[in-house]
DNA sequence: AATAGCACTCTAAGTGTTAGAGTGCTAATT
DNA sequence: AATTAGCACTCTAACACTTAGAGTGCTATT
């Protein structure tokens, strides 16, 4: 069928405009393309294809007689259906291993060492979120009394994740009832999920009753101030200063803006949290996103998982003409590999 | 005498364009200075004055017929004799004491917010040094076994810090030896600094012979493993978006360089270490700094006390076009409120 | 259907031109 | 002697104008 031919010529023109732009950032002209097909299809022919997928709305002009551009469509379309994977090399794979093993020893470098790697391999901003509190396991909490009214209260998860906090205590404890206090919670505990704790102990106060009721509530008091299950997290990012070489931040109001989504993570969190729950690499082009601070921007994400369960997030952020390819390949071998690691940490 | 008089003006007028140019960003005429004194000195008169100035290189022109901009020895010889200090308002100061006590509950909230607060004052960027672990004073020290092989460690410090390790060891340990070492390092370590502690275990062992050498050095193999006693001192910083605006900046690669200094921190690093060691506020202007990455910049820096023991410092930078007086005050408000508010959290 | 040819469009870069801000010098004034 | 007014001169920033060339869209041709 004619049809289908067409339809393939279209989206190898789109393919082939998509990369050249991607490559030398300036609008891409008939000629250029028509040289990347080694002038087997001559610039007038291009020019009246892009013109059918002008009207598709996968390119666009930014003036009359300038060259195409992929618009957030046309990006779309070249990820979902042109893209051809590009795998990190083996020697490449193998930095990264070593970069990130230097820095394992400790959670926080390792989160370093992770976005540095993303915008090592990719020249666009490395983000990496720390694995979700509520998400962890339930292994052991111990708590060391201080002086007189406070107590360390020191909680071990699952997956090595160590959280303390200094509890400040209105009534006393004796050394031995806070003994007591963390046996039976390890015990009642183990296995649990963070985020259930506090509906579970609550739920145990309301069944129970008389005398063991208040040793519950003593450890349920103990256990739930402010502090040790406090959600907090944390993201970590590395490149943005020398993502700022692109052309598309000459201009200083778009590097700011650019530099607020850090600064200001509110955006950037929700879409990784929601990303999260979804298996897999996902990419979201420009005006895809919904917060608008985003929407100039393309961010990829992959969740990472710690023993089969997702913990946590990873991605990359940049203009939307980013090299698409090699930027999926690096967050999904970097989201594998970071649970691995982190299964050996815990 | 007259030449003091001269000299008297000489300074005025210096005064006035440091002042002038702070405010507006623009090279600064003769006019201009003139109409800042209402007009009691002619505009003739000042461009004899400058003429002066511009030969003991306190000002200077960017080409023949532009107005004046200071040197850095022109702000120089404003810091050390022409300011005069602009303390914080009551409400500004309150306002700050606000905004340091709602984040204080929690150690790494208390940094940002002391950073933020620092930019928010002055419109240059807060960097606020972490307490140094070493000069920090060992208060306590517990192990929880995890399982066989790990050991979670604790460190309690004087000032609050708590600092947790997973320790995987190759020899295992029983709980009530476990116990016993911490008992003793409790006892023997006692209001020591953490940076001499490992000397002195070492003497300690050199020292000691026969039965109690195995104890002594299980126990020293235990606290010297890399990670609990790990000096690391983290650096929070604020206001390096925002600063963008300023009209320094507008070309993006001085942008981007004053960027790096923050993600090679490094050379900041270096100069608050150096700074600390002194009391008082401390103010770097240009090429003073003999990091030429800095040398565009002004540094104010101030070291904080923590029971009257020198554990950090904080700063401010910015381009050496600051306004000095408002930043200095901060800086100097600040660090004496955050060695407060540590105390108290500790 | 594909291409060559051509007129047309629009930008980016270069070139003058000009207004005005500011200086430095000299002569006048206090 | 110190200050100021006056004036010629300098340099920039802003604007208009021109132009080369890259690229298009259309039409006629293969």
């Amino acid at each position: 069928m004619k049809h289908v031919d067409i339809e393939q010529r279209q989206k190898k023109i789109l393919c082939a405009i998509v990369e050249s732009y991607i490559e030398i950032a300036m609008p891409v002209g008939s000629r250029a393309v028509s040289q990347r097909f080694r002038k087997s299809i001559s610039p007038a022919t291009i020019r009246n294809v892009m013109a059918d997928l002008e009207e598709k709305e996968l390119i666009m002009h930014p003036y009359t007689s300038a060259g195409r551009i992929p618009t957030d469509k046309g990006y779309r379309m070249y990820v979902d259906l042109l893209l051809e994977p590009k795998h990190l090399t083996k020697e490449e794979e193998s930095l990264i291993t070593r970069l990130i093993n230097r820095g394992c020893e400790d959670f926080e470098t390792l989160m370093q060492a992770v976005s540095k790697a993303i915008c090592m391999m990719t020249d666009v901003a490395g983000i990496v979120l720390t694995p979700r509190l509520k998400r962890s396991v339930f292994k052991q909490v111990e708590f060391i009394p201080i002086d007189s009214s406070r107590i360390l209260a020191v909680l071990i998860t699952n997956s090595g994740l160590v959280k303390s906090a200094i509890l400040e205590m209105e009534e006393e404890f004796t050394k031995s009832e806070l003994l007591r206090i963390s046996e039976f919670l390890n015990h009642e505990l183990d296995g649990m999920f963070l985020g259930e704790i506090k509906d579970y102990l609550t739920r145990r106060l309301l069944e129970q009753g008389d005398s063991f009721y208040t040793f519950l509530k003593k450890a349920m008091y103990i256990f739930s101030i402010p502090g040790l299950l406090k959600m907090e997290d944390r993201i970590y990012f590395e490149g943005t200063t020398s993502i700022m070489a692109c052309p598309e931040f000459k201009d200083i109001a778009k590097a700011r803006l650019f530099l607020r989504l850090f600064e200001e993570k509110r955006d950037l969190m929700e879409l990784f949290n929601e990303d999260m729950e979804t298996d897999g690499i996902k990419v979201h082009i420009g005006k895809e996103n919904s917060h608008k601070s985003i929407q100039d921007y393309t961010i990829i994400t992959s969740n990472y998982k710690i023993n089969d369960r997702v913990m946590g997030a990873i991605g990359a952020i940049g203009p939307t003409r980013m090299e698409y390819g090699r930027v999926m390949s690096a967050v999904s071998y970097l989201s594998s590999i970071l649970g691995k690691v982190m299964e050996e940490l815990g």
